[in-house]
DNA sequence: CTAATGGCTCAAGTACACTTGAGGGCAAAC
DNA sequence: GTTTGCCCTCAAGTGTACTTGAGCCATTAG
């Protein structure tokens, strides 16, 4: 179970390019969960690299580290994943990902449609009826897109 | 110049969802120029719920303020833009935004890749060639999605 | 005319995602 | 066998994007 050529932080670090630091940070908020040797440095499996991957391209989606972990959540924490595990991990995630990418792309239509009104006559113009806007996430994070953004779940009053 | 039925930022508020501290703020970093009254209150011209509903949306789309400054550089300061001063502006942000949504689409397809892939036999994963990640932003922003992780632009050695 | 409402500044606080530094332990390289 | 390098913890600092609060002025409603 604890095979002799499990990966230090340094390893991990230079096979992910983050630092240890960062590496660190994600244990502390429970996205990896490496094991400690006796003297208590900690030990990481190979799939690791995997998961923390994941973690990196997750975050250049504009996902937050609470997000990240929900998503590996149903991962086993202690022994590595297997395929079907990964799988299926990662078909949710591939749906989350595809209604982001939905909802960037209505509002990039939303900006289209406002290029071509020219909007200077207000009140009428979709960028700005900020109903769907009311629910605010508070002191909310960086990346929003909610779905309550989207174009056609209110109709224009 | 100065209409009696420009608004003052409690009004700018309620018309965009924004709290008028958030609107401060932005003012402070250069993203919108209401003038002042003799007494020191700020007014706001119409256009401005049109320049700060831009800003809520970019935002969305995870944009930085300094990003969205630099968007917004090329509309005038002081007086309202006109039409054609909103096109220029807004065409050239939709072609910004399909390379952030074709930069998410590659992501996600890398995703797709591995799930195929099953990647238990790691090494030759997509997901974790960091050659292409190996220039990082720093102590970044959150959604970098850089131009740098693309899939074609070096050819996998 | 006074009181409530809303605006102003400035300093400090908050959340997220880390990095940096101090002070100390362990392990592989010579 | 010691020195070099990597590892550890914990506290504090950084940057982004705001919010909150104190103390104060201005505008509007009664």
């Amino acid at each position: 179970m604890m095979k002799a050529r499990d990966l230090t932080i340094g390893d991990v670090a230079d096979r992910t390019g983050l630092a240890p630091s960062a590496i660190r940070h994600y244990e502390s908020e429970g996205l990896v969960h490496p094991y400690r040797t006796d003297s208590g440095q900690r030990r990481f499996v190979r799939t690791d690299i995997r998961r923390l991957s994941f973690i990196l391209i997750a975050q250049q989606m504009g996902f937050t580290l609470s997000e990240i972990r929900e998503q590996l959540a149903p991962l086993p924490k202690t022994r590595g994943p297997n395929k079907s595990d990964w799988t299926r991990m990662s078909r949710r995630f591939a749906r989350v990902i595809d209604q982001r990418l939905a909802m960037m792309q209505r509002l990039r239509n939303r900006l289209d449609g406002c290029i071509g009104c020219g909007c200077l006559s207000l009140d009428s113009c979709h960028l700005y009826n900020n109903d769907d806007r009311a629910a605010k996430t508070g002191t909310g994070p960086r990346l929003v897109i909610q779905d309550n953004l989207d174009g056609n779940a209110g109709v224009e009053k």
